[in-house]
RNA sequence: GCGCUCGUAGCUCAGUGGAUAGAGCAGCGGACUUCUAAUCCGCAGGUCGUAGGUUCGAAUCCUACCGAGCGCACCA
């Protein structure tokens, strides 16, 4: 990347200065270039004079002329400036920028890159409870996860995403019995639905729908019982089915489901607790079996076995990150979760260390919630309240596009509000189809160039000059900066913000320059090969944003 | 009470140590006999929650306070 050879070249100048005795022996810091905005301050800049005052004694404006004079020449870079405080402004060369188009369109992975070196890394993510269709929170984190792991995998991680399915438990009991009652009642036989039941109308369809599979349609209900091992299976295999149609409404395929039910068959609970005691981190008290992570600096100790010695979630938790750093050997594992879920990372962190497991192979990423407002007032995203509002429901509103991007726009540390009466007028102006109509537009003159029998050339790149297509150029190879950004900050919310820049930068160039003009051949095949450049970087990222790129729109 | 996150233009948000704080939407004014006007160009709009501190330099780091969301279970 540019960065990179820009910042070799102030350290080699810098360190050549030493050798000459310009400047004194220090250890070179860390040279950080910033892409500039404002045309007057260079393509790219450092700031590397101002902080290297104090170890040179100088002021910052001797030591940037000190460092400009020691600088090699390159082709990447056409001029130099000194600017007030003690900047150096870098402007790129405009034949090695017309260059890049070849670049961008003889590579068939533009973008990638090698920081994952070939590690194995599972991204989790979404993780809702089967006993619901999953609902617009969801729809938000599967966004972010799914997106990150299509970047991770630009940047050479052998990356799985998985989705972990509580299906044991109290919840699921609820499930069960909510089952049971809606079934039965269905049947004739007036069962009311538990306290802490589910209340949604999707479990009466549920009943309903397993209703009508069976001819004997009592089949499931049993005397003085309140649910039924079977009926509960079976409704849960259909929530989890519908879970994955529904994500993949959006677009988000998983590779892995992983049953929590697994865990307690292979005993890995058990196991952990094995490890935790043999470490001296376990506590029995009040009949519970407690972990002590207040032993690591956690404000609190917390229940692995109840005094009825069923797991808790925390210990199932446990034993799972153990299954996937210890048992499946993950170099590396993110977890996504909502911010609601903000109490559980430092105890599981602790939990792994305790296991002897290096953290550091944990990231956890949290996103904050959104909610869901109709108008003034807000629906609750619960799913044992009444109301319930699926993903599927509003993105068959608002389309799947709008909402991937919608999801994906605002960093993950920013609560979302959303309003289902403002929705479709929101999705109207989603700046989505701002960028899906770039690439549409870019097809729709490269189907005239067939037409017209011109087809691009990288033969004649120097004929590309005007500011519009250099400033489109500039935008295009800042997307391999972008990946490697996205995944070091495991921040996806930069790439909607480039797709827009991207695609203001080629309607810019759109009503500046005409692409086919049968009258100047070479500057039309020059120009065609721009627009082929455009075309795969703007596609790569809708792709990642997980949005379609229409030919036409 | 303690912990995490947030507070930036009328609205929705980028920007997390640098130069004149940027986009989109909304507002105002322009541009289609020319490859898609779902577009482009221009104008207007901000004491970056408040008060201190660190620094040559702070929206960005530190402290306190104010306001919002979330969490502090033998629920998941």
């Amino acid at each position: 990347m540019i960065e990179e050879e820009i910042s070799k070249l102030i350290y080699k100048s810098v360190s050549r200065a030493q050798t000459a005795g310009e400047f004194t022996i220090f250890e070179i810091p860390k040279i950080k270039i910033d892409t500039s905005q404002i045309s007057g301050h260079g393509d790219y800049s450092s700031n590397i004079a101002m902080q290297l005052k104090s170890l040179v004694n100088k002021n910052p404006i001797e030591i940037a002329e000190t460092i400009i004079t020691n600088i090699t020449t390159t082709t990447i870079i056409d001029e130099i400036v000194l600017a007030k405080p003690g900047f150096i402004n870098f402007y790129l060369n405009k034949s090695w920028l017309s260059q890049q188009i070849k670049t961008i369109n003889s590579s068939s992975s533009y973008g990638n890159n090698n920081t994952g070196n070939n590690n194995k890394m599972l991204i989790e993510y979404v993780s809702a409870n089967p006993t619901g269709p999953v609902h617009i929170g969801n729809g938000r984190g599967a966004s972010i996860g799914s997106s990150l792991a299509k970047v991770l995998r630009k940047c050479n991680f052998m990356i799985e995403e998985e989705f972990y399915i509580n299906d044991t438990g109290n919840q699921i009991s609820l499930f069960g019995q909510t089952l049971y009652a809606r079934y039965s009642q269905l049947n004739g036989k007036e069962i009311k639905i538990p306290e802490n039941g589910y209340r949604g109308a999707y479990m009466i369809d549920l009943a309903k729908l397993i209703k009508h599979k069976y001819k004997d349609s009592s089949i499931f209900i049993e005397e003085n019982n309140n649910q039924n091992q079977e009926l509960t299976a079976l409704g849960l295999s259909i929530m989890i089915d519908d879970m994955k149609n529904e994500l993949k409404g959006i677009g988000v395929e998983f590779t892995n489901w992983f049953y929590e039910s697994d865990l307690h068959k292979r005993k890995t609970i058990a196991a952990i607790i094995k490890k935790l005691s043999t470490n001296n981190f376990i506590e029995k008290k009040e009949n519970a079996l407690w972990f002590q992570s207040s032993k690591l600096g956690d404000s609190k100790d917390n229940v692995l076995l109840r005094t009825d010695g069923t797991p808790t979630y925390f210990s199932a938790d446990i034993a799972y990150h153990y299954n996937k750093l210890f048992e499946r050997k993950f170099d590396k594992i993110i977890n996504i979760w909502g911010a609601d879920h903000q109490g559980h990372v430092s105890r599981l962190k602790k939990a792994i260390e305790a296991i002897g497991i290096d953290q550091n192979r944990i990231e956890i990423l949290l996103y904050q919630l959104i909610t869901l407002k109709r108008g003034e007032k807000i629906v609750p995203l619960s799913k044992r309240a009444g109301e319930i509002i699926s993903l599927k429901e509003i993105f068959t509103e608002t389309g799947k596009d709008a909402m991937r991007f919608f999801f994906l726009s605002q960093s993950a540390n920013q609560a979302m509000e959303f309003d289902l009466e403002l929705a479709k007028k929101q999705t109207k102006d989603n700046p989505v189809y701002y960028v899906q109509y770039a690439h549409a537009r870019i097809c729709a003159v490269l189907k005239k160039a067939t037409e017209e029998k011109i087809t691009s050339s990288h033969e004649n790149l120097s004929t590309i000059q005007e500011e519009s297509e250099l400033a489109l150029i500039k935008k295009l190879i800042y997307f391999p900066q972008l990946i490697t950004k996205v995944a070091e900050e495991l921040a996806p919310h930069h790439l909607p913000h480039y797709s827009i820049e991207l695609a203001h930068a080629f309607h810019h160039f759109y009503t500046n320059c005409k692409v086919i003009d049968i009258k100047n051949k070479k500057l039309s095949e020059a120009r065609l090969a721009l627009l082929e450049a455009c075309k795969i970087v703007l596609a790569s990222t809708l792709d990642l944003i997980g949005v379609e790129a229409p030919e036409k729109m």
